[in-house]
DNA sequence: CGTGTATTTCTGTCTTTACTGAAACAACTG
DNA sequence: CAGTTGTTTCAGTAAAGACAGAAATACACG
């Protein structure tokens, strides 16, 4: 497939982000490719569209995969797996937060719980337990909130919030 | 300075997340500590209690007081720059947001703009263009969302969503 | 059950980033 | 204004991560 250069330049931005947004330069080329494509694409097209090793995309696509950012699905009479991703961005969202929430979240909160289980921190000073426990509190709360927000749809929440309905109304989905 | 058990242990998982959060882990370490100290240190101290070179310490500190995450303050005979940061979670937590929003998104919505306004986008696939627009939209309805949801208090914001007012009440702050 | 095709795993290389220690710089102090 | 203390910059090193290419594996089909 040859990117066209609209495609292309997002896709190289994409790329780009992905280390800021904690995943490598392929993963993050192959799932815009995916999204922009919005149709599912094998494993060759993606070496070929994005000039990288072939072992390079079957890496990626399954970090993807762990991400649930892209699933196989099989084309009639074709052997070879192909992949694709949601092209709705409200469902990529929410399936990004959930995996950094994983991996950025959930550590912390264990280690956070651990801390204040230990006896130990019977002998740290007064402020430091409270902030400890404080920490461990809010982050507890941010992820009530977030499944909260999750769960209902993003023009459902602008409105809960008070926030201008004409972006919202604009951003309604086509279908 | 001599850590105890427990606050060595904040720090030193605070360091081994600093990666996931796109800070290295000095930075994230010297962020930790600096919050349950929750007293101004010199960066001699702050060398000595994590076991870093002098230097790290200087460029880690540049790089919180970026963030705005720490400042520095002078104690009275004392010719020693000295730094904090706040020890209010929400506070850090709204700081947090903030560099997180303009090192992961905003160069995004700028490149997304830009590949809009570029009339080239005339020759891409229909499906292509209305993905990029949707995908500029949503940015920036999350932006406005979360500049609302960061004004106001976590409680009323928890209150206004409907989230158990236990948790909530747990959280308020003692003072 | 052998052959061709699709896919994954592995090993080494390259790139990037973090970090140290030394040197340069700046700012106070007597 | 020389000495002292504090801070930053810089060059080189070490560690981590990304990637390519080769080898190995799995799988379908006759």
């Amino acid at each position: 497939m040859e990117l066209k250069p609209i495609a292309e330049r997002f896709v190289l931005h994409w790329g780009e982000m992905g280390s800021r947004w904690g995943v490598n330069r392929t993963v993050a080329q192959i799932h815009a490719l995916l999204y922009l494509a919005g149709r599912p694409l094998d494993a060759e097209e993606i070496t070929e569209t994005l000039g990288v090793a072939r072992s390079n995309v079957s890496t990626s696509l399954k970090e993807l995969q762990a991400w649930n950012l892209a699933r196989v699905v099989h084309l009639r009479g074709d052997r070879r797996d192909h992949f694709e991703t949601s092209t709705d961005i409200w469902e990529l969202f929410k399936l990004i937060v959930a995996g950094r929430r994983q991996r950025e979240i959930d550590p912390t909160a264990v280690a956070l719980r651990e801390c204040l289980e230990n006896p130990a921190i019977a002998d740290e000073d007064e402020g430091t337990r409270q902030r400890i426990e404080e920490t461990l509190k809010f982050i507890e709360i941010m992820c009530t909130l977030s499944d909260e927000m999750l769960r209902i749809r993003p023009e459902t929440l602008m409105k809960t919030l008070g926030v201008s309905a004409k972006i919202s109304k604009t951003f309604r989905k086509k279908g």
